[in-house]
RNA sequence: GGCCCAGUAGCUCAGUUGGAUAGAGCGCUUGCCUCCGGAGCAAGAGGUCGCAGGUUCGAAUCCUGCCUGGGUCACCA
């Protein structure tokens, strides 16, 4: 519909260029709803766009244009000129009803295209180390990350998605050695530190407690579950582990079950993942080593003070980075290196890195890095994302990663189940911060909580189909359902609120913003629910038969889009509530 | 202090490749209505788009400076 009348401008802008002399292209028009409803179906900008090119007024423009528009071959009943030169067209007669059969048709694929021609796309998010249950921070990352991905797949991409970690490495050995201190001090031959000093990093820390030796490390893992995995290894082994290092048989037992617990919680999210990438690889095939030596070669490491640096600032950055410490262990850089040069050996069209705005800092010096080593850096993207601040009863919630006082996203799944969680994470843009109202995510009330809303709104459509199954009355054909009695003012705004799902699915993927669909959803649900809900005005199911197939109809146009866009943010599309 | 993100209605937020009178939900006021499914419909109040300049036919949107909040500035990941 829109593609047909923006044709129709095209060819009228072409013939005013040729006839000014002007050989030059047609450039970009705008053609949008407006929000005026008195503005017409469509108001294009052209005049406006060609008003300095053509050294003419814009307002003598568009009315040059509306005068060549004509009828566009039967589908405008009027283009006029409005404000400083915008031109407002009004379609033909039914050509908005006709429309509706359309998207019946396509089903499931509407609103899908092949916008990536078939690109591939490597989508990576999460990469959380196995060092304690998902937070918020990637519970949200989750969401972002699975959704894009979701939008890129029903977009004409081929999409991988990926999850990163590092099962080496500092934080790891802190881990296994939290769990051993745990260990100890249940058998009794530790003491824990005094629980004011492991709340404050100034606090000084005594060596021993009557008698008792403190081994719990200075930045340990406080959280619960370090003394779960502590308590099992207790019952299994009983004191069989008391010589075992902390960085061996804890660290592998503690992160071995952590990370199982990763992956239950992400399924419980409905996050899955392609790939799972171990930094250890790069270790292993030898990347590291490459990496660094191509490098060298281009003259971007050089030694210091024990410690191999790249020199990023000769890369226009700031300053240089460690690569290899002084103790001979990579920084996480080198791998990540690494790792972004295996995702080009692997081909990818495009890379998306999803990461929390704690990790914003590293993203530039790895793509001036691989950069610098000949990858395409352009085709690295990042998609950054702030943090989760949890409210409940008005009051924000006190979290610290520190003292493991965070709430997990297993603890808030619980509470207020996956598809309310999945929406609440993605309908803000993910830039900025997300304030997630607990108390308005339980709210069972459908009319308040967003999530209940969307899913209502599709319910209702079977909710209508069975009533009028009740009824004797059959579903319309989709293939040949007459549209044409839907005169209403609101049946009208809905239509065209229902075709303008393709051009949000294609903006919200290109810009990588699933949260404008989510937005969307909730504006045509908010057509649909005060629909149905006003049987005075206007009933689905009348004595009128054919009101009530075209009726009919619009329900299974709005079930369409509703079950396709709750698809893209991995919602549940339920037939009953 | 440098860099990044944010600042839009009472609250939570859309809108930011420059377009007409800046929107939604919740909350609030008034009137009507009692519905396929848990109420709905209509009208209304509520805004110096953080502040100040600049760019131009036109700025919430672009540029500069400043204010406020958060993040980040490791031989952590």
């Amino acid at each position: 519909m829109k593609e047909r009348l923006r044709k129709a401008l095209e060819d009228c802008v072409r013939a005013l260029l040729a006839e000014a002399g002007d050989a030059g292209s047609v450039p970009a028009l705008q053609i949008e709803a407006p929000r005026q409803a008195d503005h017409g179906d469509f108001a294009c900008n052209a005049a406006l766009v060609l008003a300095k090119r053509l050294g003419r007024p814009p307002r003598q423009i568009a009315e040059a244009i509306a005068a060549r528009l004509g009828d566009a071959g039967g589908i405008v009943a009027s283009a006029e000129v409005a404000g400083p030169g915008f031109l407002n067209v009004r379609l033909a007669g039914d050509a908005w009803q006709r429309a509706l059969g359309g998207v019946v048709r396509a089903g499931a694929r509407f609103g899908a295209s092949d916008l990536g021609g078939g690109a591939q796309v490597q989508v990576e998010f999460v990469s959380a180390n196995p060092t304690g249950p998902l937070t918020l921070g990637h519970g949200r990352q989750a969401v972002i990350g699975d959704c894009i991905a979701r939008l890129l797949d029903f977009t004409g991409h081929s999409v991988t998605r990926e999850y990163y970690f590092n099962d080496g490495g500092r934080q790891m050995r802190v881990l296994g050695e939290s769990v051993k201190a745990r260990y100890l001090e249940q058998l009794g031959r530790a003491a824990p530190p005094p629980l004011d000093a492991l709340a404050d990093a100034e606090r000084p820390w005594p060596d021993a407690i009557d008698g008792l030796p403190v081994v719990f490390p200075r930045d340990g893992y406080q959280g619960e579950y370090v003394a779960e995995i502590a308590a099992g290894l207790v019952a299994e082994h009983g004191a069989a582990l008391v010589d075992e290092p902390g960085d061996g048989a804890f660290r592998e037992v503690a992160q071995a079950r952590i990370f199982r617990e990763i992956e239950a919680t992400l399924v419980a999210l409905g996050v899955r993942f392609d790939v799972y990438t171990n930094e250890k690889t790069f270790y292993e095939d030898g990347s590291l080593e490459r990496a660094l030596a191509d490098l060298r070669a281009k003259d971007l490491v050089y030694d210091a003070d024990g410690a191999v640096w790249l020199r990023a600032t000769s890369l226009g950055l700031e300053r240089d980075r460690v690569l290899v410490k002084s103790s001979g262990e990579p920084t996480y850089l080198l791998p990540d290196l690494a790792y972004h040069r295996d995702k080009f050996r692997r081909g990818f069209d495009r890379i998306i890195d999803v990461q929390g705005a704690d990790h914003i800092e590293q993203f530039p010096f790895v793509r001036a890095a691989i950069g610098a080593l000949g990858c395409d850096a352009g085709r690295v993207e990042l998609v950054m994302h702030q943090f989760v601040t949890l409210t409940r009863g008005g009051q924000q919630v006190k979290q610290s990663t520190r003292r493991a006082t965070y709430v997990t996203v297993d603890e808030l799944l619980e509470e207020v189940g996956a598809d309310v969680f999945r929406f609440f994470m993605v309908q803000r843009k993910a830039d900025g911060h997300l304030d997630f109202d607990v108390d308005l995510a339980k709210e069972q009330d459908w009319k308040k909580n967003p999530a209940y809303y969307v899913q209502y709104a599709h319910a209702r459509t079977h909710g209508i189909e069975r009533k009028a199954r009740e009824q004797g009355v059959a579903m319309p054909d989709p293939a040949s359902f007459d549209a044409a009695p839907l005169a209403l003012e609101e049946e009208l705004e809905l239509i065209k609120k229902l075709l303008e799902f393709p051009d949000v699915v294609a903006a919200a993927a290109q810009a990588r913003e699933p949260h404008h669909v989510a937005y969307y959803l909730r504006e045509v649900a908010g057509l649909w629910n005060p629909y149905v809900q006003d049987g005075v005005r206007h009933r689905v199911l009348s004595e009128d038969a054919a009101l009530t197939a075209a009726r009919l109809g619009l329900a299974l146009g709005v079930r369409t889009v509703l079950a396709n866009g709750l698809a893209l943010l991995g919602l549940a599309a339920p037939e009953r509530m």
